[in-house]
RNA sequence: GGAGGGAUCGCAUAGUGGCCUAGUGCGGCAGUCUUGAAAACUGCUAUGCCCGCAAGGGCAUCGUGGGUUCGACUCCCACUCCCUCCGCCA
């Protein structure tokens, strides 16, 4: 959310903001701050109606009962227009509470202006891509060889996109999860376990509703299963007023992510990178309202993921995602790509962004600063590991030429195996 | 799932239709006193919005949303959350 002041006196930037992102069908800011000026009209005159009203009501209250009757006449009278400007106040401030909830954020100065995905740019690319020497097996070949995917029972029993892990790929994942994890409290962020059944009103508060609404899971009493930790965990401090001593909080968590995955249709239909149900591990901070630090902590966290993949020795790049291809909320976002040997293609396994104070206006969360004004704390959140997904890349990249999959070093400490081996019956 | 109790200012509590412009205590801030500190005393102590250059004025907020009333912290309805007990349960 933006604040409506801000959005009237640059009318142009916000529109501007619509156009790049893409979102000129789902948001008018001209009706938007229309309504406004006729919300502040209706305002203004219930505000005189009320204020009208409290002035008789005290009159009354000092007289005797017997000689009320003409005040209350009176009173009875403001009483009826009053209630007909605030029934239209009402409306109009629903109406405009509504459009304010479809206002994206601006784009940082640096973003690249672009339609979509091909308007992305290649950061910087890290890690060397191993030639190989044999003819790499993508990810499925290799887990149902092994004996650690089963595909065909997770569509039997999941439907599509259902999956099982199994054998030592499920301890694999779980190895990556522990790993990830290990690293982020080693960098002195805080573990939470989260809700991942979460009130609406969170989702609306990070931003993903209402653009995403169609790609979550509804549970019938209204609540929804989170697509991120990121919903719970920005969502923590919701309504509170923090110290500025207390920033930057550093919180991560490890959650089931849930996604319906609407309008993916035909997308990565094969193998376990797009599907139903996923783990992640999310980091997430609350810095106070200054952009420099904000974009040092967004750099910061991407270095964080970055560590994930190199401890790994997974070759990736860093990609800075343009105006089309990022989130309505997000003013700056950064993509990690892994590589896929299968497919001689860098993948998005991670993605790391910055908000100013767009979700904290949304999940009311402030701080008081060192004068004792009351701010907007800025949000931030980026992918720490992400399986299945992540799993694939290490599947894919440590795999031998006897189809065996080399299990990497860093993950050795948390399995009780070095390598995985075709089995000799698979069932 | 059943039965009861509750939600008031940072915290704890008072408040059963107009005296609430929400009292009191604690905490916090400032000052007096003191070499310094403590104690004591004095004062201050929320948020959002509207009008205004400002000074200032107005409106709203006692869990949330409706309703009754000239007037609601107080009465009515619905909802949310918390607590106690019973049942069920990893």
């Amino acid at each position: 959310m933006l604040d409506i002041n801000f959005i009237k006196n640059n009318t142009d930037l916000v529109k501007k903001a619509v156009e790049d992102k893409q979102l000129s069908k789902t948001i008018s800011i001209d009706k938007l701050v229309e309504t406004h000026d006729r919300y502040v009209e209706l305002l203004k005159k219930v505000e005189l109606h009320r204020s009208l009203r409290n002035k008789l009501s005290e009159s009354i209250s000092k007289v005797a009962a017997e000689d009320r009757s003409n005040l209350i006449n009176e009173a009875t009278s403001v009483k009826a227009e009053l209630n007909t400007y605030e029934r239209e106040l009402t409306e109009t401030k629903n109406t405009f509470d509504q459009l304010m909830l479809w206002v994206p954020s601006v784009p940082a100065d640096d973003v690249p202006v672009g339609e979509d995905e091909s308007g992305n740019k290649v950061v910087r690319e890290e890690g060397s891509v191993k030639e190989l020497a044999f003819k790499p097996k993508d990810h499925v070949d290799l887990g149902v060889s092994l004996d650690i995917l089963d595909l065909e029972r997770g569509a039997k029993i999941g439907g599509f996109r259902g999956y099982f892990l199994k054998n030592e790929g499920a301890q694999l994942e779980q190895a990556l999860l522990r790993y990830a994890s290990d690293l982020m409290l080693a960098e002195g962020y805080t573990m939470l376990s989260v809700p991942w059944i979460v009130k609406p009103e969170f989702f609306t508060g990070t931003g993903y509703f209402p653009w995403g609404e169609e790609d979550h899971y509804r549970l019938e009493d209204g609540k929804a299963l989170i697509g991120t930790a990121e919903v719970s965990l920005t969502s923590y401090y919701a309504d509170e007023i923090l110290k500025e001593s207390d920033l930057p909080v550093r919180l991560f968590g490890l959650s089931p992510c849930f996604r319906k995955e609407i309008g993916a249709y035909g997308k990565d239909t094969k193998g376990i990178f797009r599907l139903h149900q996923f783990s992640k591990v999310e980091q997430v901070v609350l810095t106070t309202a200054n952009e420099e630090i904000t974009r040092e902590w967004h750099e910061k966290m991407l270095g964080h993921a970055e560590n994930v993949l190199k401890g790994l020795n997974l070759p990736y790049r860093v990609l800075l995602m343009c105006t089309g291809d990022m989130g309505a909320g997000q003013v700056k976002k950064y993509d990690l790509e892994t590589w896929f040997p299968s497919q001689s293609k860098y993948k998005e396994t991670h993605s790391d962004s910055y908000f100013r104070d767009f979700q904290a206006r949304r999940l009311n969360i402030k701080y008081r600063d060192s004068t004792g004004e009351l701010k907007y704390v800025y949000t931030l959140n980026n992918t720490v590991a992400a399986t299945p997904r992540l799993l694939a890349a290490v599947m894919e990249n440590y795999q031998n030429e006897d189809g065996s999959i080399t299990v990497p070093e860093v993950l050795r400490k948390y399995l009780n195996f070095d390598k995985i081996l075709p089995k000799k019956k698979i069932i």
